[in-house]
RNA sequence: CCGCCUCUAGCUCAAUGGCAGAGCAGUGGACUCUUAAUCCAUUGGUUCUGGGUUCGAAUCCCAGGGGGCGGACCA
């Protein structure tokens, strides 16, 4: 098909093969065509994949110099830009191209009589994909086009495969993910997703800096998965020889660091669950926890709202979403509403964790919701809760004062000994956050721990076992603390106005492909 | 793990039992002010895989695979 193949045919490929891959899939044809381009391009002496490139301005630089500039102008602003080829139009002697950075997107005017016949023609033979560096002065178009004149123009990397339809993007979700690389090249709204994202947790970061709180990093690999219920994923030490677990929650080192006088600390990192994928979950996603000494739930309900709205700010521009068709203000206070009452309101009669668990098992079942043998009546209600109110939670409310029996960590409420301190935060039918005051109590904590391992030697693989070493730093003794999880990811997701989790992980978890060298 | 939906050219999509097509991308040609440039010509297919029904299957059936949504699971 492309005479340069003739004379650049690759070293090892019999004439047969060569026929194969031109007749081949329109793919395969592309990319030998571009290949052979990359031979003839080394074969004149010049360098597809030079080392690189001296830019003067971002293409958003440029855009913001010259903002007012009239249709028709010349100017003598000599610059040096780089970016991605993403549209060309020919147009004879006059060649158009739109090329694209980080940044922004401006149009390169190539034309002969500047940039000589030689130049001309590898412009000519540029694709799209390509990446390019250029010089040249800042133009208008007579239409009024921003654009460089293009005097010298440099390949920076040849693309051997071709981007995906200019107009429509890439659709097919599986792709998107798969080749997420693609999907950012061609899809605005991705762009957009992790740009947010971005803005979101340096708002965070912001916030908590401003608040006082260091940022600290604990272990990723635990001796044993606490701090939360969920099955974990288990790996082993070669050298120490031992097996070892992915963290499942941040809460149990972080505290540890409040013991030991730090007094506010948090942490942004990757936890890991070996539990289902949905819209909702990914094995691996991030998390925010923070422990603030001297402060109680409260205190943590604020700052929780105060994180979150100040990341809308940034990241949007406003605090105003809207979410299945209503329209909220972050800034508006956040309604709190006790798990026992809002459980009570959904089966029509209360519901309380001092009541016998045979009772609670009854209204559970009388309202569609399964019980286990091994329940305690708080875990009863909380899948009451689960099962009738959470989907129905629209706006960012508290839930709060959750049973005992389901928050081994967390302080007993100091009016009412079945119930603790403790706050989910729920918007749009997902959880977002969890927080509770701190129980510190070294005596109290070993009961719970021993609690859990009893659950979990009965056979309920997410409950937790007795840390030795926490209750050991808790009997040096924790000061009276608040603590604070935020899933980073459904954050980004309210912020974002996405449904799936996908949108903004940048690789989420997918089963492999078998890729291979021709597809 | 269960239910429903889906898979056609590199990309976006048609073709509902009767010759596998279009747009974009690519290739060849025209054009010095285009804007998803336009115009002329043109290449490109394991219709996810395997089996079946049928004179005839992208289309119907069965099995498998990938993906999506929902459920289950999941503080």
């Amino acid at each position: 098909m492309s005479g340069g193949n003739e004379q650049h045919p690759p070293a090892d490929d019999t004439a047969a093969g060569l026929d194969d891959q031109q007749t081949g899939s329109g793919l395969q044809a592309e990319r030998v065509r571009r290949s052979a381009q990359v031979d003839e391009i080394r074969a004149s002496g010049a360098e597809p994949y030079p080392y690189r490139f001296d830019r003067t301005d971002s293409l958003a630089e440029v855009r913001a110099r010259h903002a007012d500039l009239e249709a028709g102008s010349e100017t003598d602003d000599r610059v040096s830009v780089a970016g991605r080829i993403m549209l060309a139009r020919d147009s004879g002697k006059l060649i158009f191209l739109t090329i694209r950075d980080r940044s922004d997107e401006i149009q390169l005017f190539v034309s002969k009589a500047v940039i000589g016949d030689e130049g001309f023609d590898a412009v000519k033979s540029l694709d799209l994909g390509d990446w390019v560096g250029v010089s040249g002065e800042v133009m208008t178009t007579r239409k009024g086009e921003l654009s460089v004149r293009v005097s010298q123009c440099q390949l920076l990397s040849k693309a051997i495969r071709p981007l995906p339809d200019k107009w429509h993007g890439l659709t097919d979700v599986d792709t998107r993910f798969r080749q997420r690389y693609a999907d950012l090249i061609v899809n605005d709204e991705a762009r957009r997703h992790f740009e947010i994202r971005h803005a979101m947790i340096s708002s965070f970061r912001r916030t908590l800096a401003h608040e006082g709180f260091i940022e600290v990093e604990t272990p990723v690999l635990h001796v044993e998965a606490g701090g939360a219920h969920a099955r974990p994923f288990v790996t082993h030490h070669n050298t120490l020889d031992m097996q070892l677990y992915l963290r499942i929650a941040l809460e149990l080192h972080l505290k540890r660091l409040i013991v030991g006088g730090m007094e506010r600390v948090f942490e942004i990192g990757r936890i890991f669950r070996n539990e289902g994928i949905s819209t909702r979950h990914n094995p691996e996603f991030t998390m925010m926890e923070l422990y603030q000494a001297f402060a109680d739930w409260t205190d943590v309900m604020n700052i929780t709202e105060l994180l979150i709205t100040n990341a809308a700010r940034d990241a949007i521009g406003t605090t105003t979403l809207t979410i299945r068709g209503t329209e909220i203000d972050l800034a508006d206070p956040w309604p709190r509403v006790r798990m026992i009452d809002a459980a009570s309101e959904a089966v029509g009669t209360d519901v309380h964790p001092s009541m016998p668990r045979d009772v609670l098992a009854d209204i559970a079942a009388k309202n569609g919701v399964k019980v286990a043998p091994q329940w305690l009546p708080g875990k009863i209600i909380e899948e009451i809760f689960e099962a009738h109110c959470e989907a129905g939670i629209v706006r960012p409310t508290f839930v709060t004062g959750h049973p005992v029996d389901i928050s081994p960590l967390a302080r007993v409420h100091r009016d009412d000994p079945h119930l603790t301190e403790r706050f989910e935060l729920f918007v749009d039918g997902r959880e977002l956050a969890n927080g509770y005051s701190e129980l510190n109590d070294p005596v109290e904590q070993r009961a719970r721990f021993e609690d859990e391992q009893a659950a979990k030697e009965a056979g309920d693989a997410e409950r937790g076992t007795v840390d030795e070493d926490y209750l050991r730093a808790l009997e040096y003794g924790m000061p009276p603390t608040g603590g604070l999880g935020i899933g980073m990811d459904r954050v980004a997701m309210l912020i974002a106005g996405v449904d799936s989790i996908r949108e903004v992980v940048l690789f989420p978890t997918l089963r492999p492909e078998v890729i291979t060298h021709e597809s």
